[in-house]
DNA sequence: TTATAAATCTAGAACCTTTCTAAATTTATA
DNA sequence: TATAAATTTAGAAAGGTTCTAGATTTATAA
């Protein structure tokens, strides 16, 4: 295990929240698995280590992780939310044929927003589709 | 009316899509409308054009036309999505405040996708969030 | 400790958006 | 005008997320 409980409790607590056991363990989930895995994933995944989690707290948790900015939430095509521990600037590549979305660094500070001029600027998406080296074998 | 039929029906059958009524006036509104309206906005906004037009009539045309490349569906956030008619390449910004979403004009062909080299890359979005001026003052 | 209050968690119902289904209608073709 | 194909409709169903009320856990105070 490359991520220390003691690590994720001290970043819940910076971060002003509690570190219940749910937030513990889905936060420790998430920087430990880098595929953005979606709320059904987490859920199913914790199911060993917190055998009576159900799904309300799976979707509290995460909420309570994005508010507190210790975690990203991904809306990047209609169907399920995906959820990334990985807060530095970075795109998000996601395959038309598998499914998979992956990291890609980017550099988002070179965008041109000057057409945004007055406006308060926040979290940037950037979401790239396409193929991956995968499938484009297939 | 800035949008005639004749030209709506014009760009549906290059792009080989058959001008059925539900798609002359999706497209139509879409191309006078600029403000990413969603399913449930196309469903009403139509109602007095196209009285007995369904729901799910709404769904099918925006994801042929869609497919025809002549609509971008944008999911911007978890809720509903939102249709627009704007092809060339730009940002959208979302306002947390009221909701609302607009278009920036920015050059995405500036961005450096070399992360990204053996990927086949198609589509990007470019999803922006802040406060826009009028929810500022408030 | 023990009592009390506050926060969190649970299970399942409810909700919202989208897709599916089967039948009806419309449009094109012969 | 008849036949076939495509489109549309209404409502059911599905998928994902949020809500609700009660139970449990955690913190605080006596």
């Amino acid at each position: 295990m490359s991520v220390s409980n003691a690590r994720i409790i001290e970043s819940l607590e910076r971060a002003g929240v509690r570190p219940s056991g749910a937030r513990v363990h889905v936060l420790k989930y998430l920087e430990s698995n880098r595929n953005h895995p979606t709320a059904d994933t987490l859920f199913r995944g914790l199911k060993d280590v917190l055998p009576t989690l159900s799904r309300a707290s799976v979707y509290n948790t995460v909420t309570a992780l994005e508010s507190a900015g210790l975690i990203r939430r991904l809306n990047i095509d209609g169907g399920e939310a995906r959820y990334d521990a990985h807060m530095p600037d970075h795109g998000h590549f996601r395959c038309e044929a598998c499914g998979a979305v992956r990291d890609f660094d980017t550099d988002l500070g070179a965008l041109d927003l000057s057409a945004l001029d007055g406006y308060t600027v926040g979290k940037r998406d950037l979401f790239v589709f396409g193929k991956c080296p995968d499938c484009q074998k297939k």
